[in-house]
RNA sequence: GGUCGGGUAGCUCAGUUGGUAGAGCAGCGGACUGAAAAUCCGCGUGUCGACGGUUCAAGUCCGCCUCCGACCA
């Protein structure tokens, strides 16, 4: 890593202990577990569990399971386009705010990208602002004349970015479009994670399981939120208008309920499809905290806090991060 | 018991006039700095149900057996 030594852009006094890992994987549990011990507070880094709402599909603890102050989830409505800007801006000020009161920030997440924001010096040119204009534009151009067509004009007035980029990832094109009109080049944004300096002191711990237990893990999970009323859940939201809504509706488990209710598919079926969607999303996460040399892995395999409380607490004594008595 | 379909990749199926096989989905690997539970890229050897026959050559034709489905008795 080409980490700073001592960069500590928040002044925090002690580091954030940052749980990561893929979906069921625990996170939750040890991530509460360890607030316990460290009088800290969990700060969730979960793209959907900020919208209001969106409870049972996004596996939140409910209140009566929380046991220490939970932030970033509820942070909005499923009608904001919410951003990882505004998570950056939002996770650090949860940081600065729980240093000051002497407790420890114990970030707890799957959204790889959102861990990074909070803690790595990801810069977004316009800081935290949801909006970006020039994000339709550029979409119609893509539908109306075709996702190459769309390319060649940023190979155009962009090579550099363009080389980086698939022509088929429209959205990614759309967003090296959005920086140009920020006066910023995606290719020089878009630096590899080595050479992106950490600036929030943290130490990483991630829960790694088995591919095969995980996902048997996560059909079981699927069936109790289904048991647990997701159909009753969704048909809330639809009433309050969610299938317009941009980012929400592309939840997991959202998108395939949606279908249920609206679109008269078999509930058993988009079971299936929450299940094998699941399992995508969870390598997809794999994939992503994998190249990450900071992170230390943890065996998850049991699904067991009282086996995984220990590994947590060697790793972390290692690092001077001291426990108290349970 | 008889007739007709069908048995090809984990699943659903393609496979032209015989030249030992290919799509979608799943799976696996990867990328990813403003939608990230999103978006995108790469990876296809499998007793072509079994056995025998015709042929230089059989998933493809013939025989026999077997399994599944439908219909007729």
């Amino acid at each position: 890593m080409h980490l700073r030594e001592g960069a500590n852009i928040l002044g925090l006094a002690s580091p954030v202990v940052a749980v990561v890992g893929p979906t069921a994987s625990g996170k939750s549990a040890l991530a509460q577990e360890l607030a316990l011990r460290l009088a800290g507070e969990v700060v969730g880094a979960d793209s959907m569990q900020v919208y209001r709402g969106m409870d049972i599909g996004t596996g939140k603890l409910r209140p009566d399971e929380r046991k220490v102050p939970h932030h970033g989830i509820d942070l909005c409505e499923p009608d904001t386009a919410y951003s990882a800007a505004l998570y950056q801006s939002y996770a650090r000020e949860c940081f600065r705010d729980i240093d000051s009161r002497c407790k420890r920030p114990v970030l707890c997440g799957g959204t790889g990208l959102y861990v990074r924001a909070a803690l790595d010096g990801y810069e977004f040119p316009r800081g935290a602002h949801a909006d970006n204009p020039a994000r339709e534009k550029y979409m119609r151009i893509a539908e109306e004349e075709g996702a190459d067509a769309l390319w060649g004009m940023l190979d155009a007035r962009d090579p550099e970015s363009a080389a980086l980029i698939h022509p088929n990832n429209i959205r990614r094109v759309v967003r090296a479009f959005e920086m140009l009109e920020e006066g910023k080049s995606y290719a020089q944004h878009n630096t590899q994670l080595q050479t992106i300096p950490q600036v929030v002191p943290a130490v990483f711990l991630g829960l790694a399981v088995e591919p095969s237990v995980l996902n048997a893990r996560i059909d079981r999970r699927v069936d109790a939120m289904v048991e647990e009323g997701l159909v009753d859940e969704v048909a809330q939201l639809l009433a309050r208008g969610f299938r317009t809504h941009i980012t929400a509706p592309q939840a997991i488990g959202y998108k395939e309920i949606v279908g249920v209710l609206e679109g008269g598919a078999p509930l058993g079926e988009a079971v299936e499809k929450i299940k094998t969607a699941t399992h995508r999303y969870a390598k997809r996460q794999r994939s992503w905290f994998r190249r990450d040399v900071r992170i230390h892995w943890l065996d998850a395999d049991s699904g067991d806090i009282e086996k995984l409380f220990p590994q947590a607490s060697s790793v972390l004594a290692k690092m001077d991060v001291v426990l108290e008595e349970a």
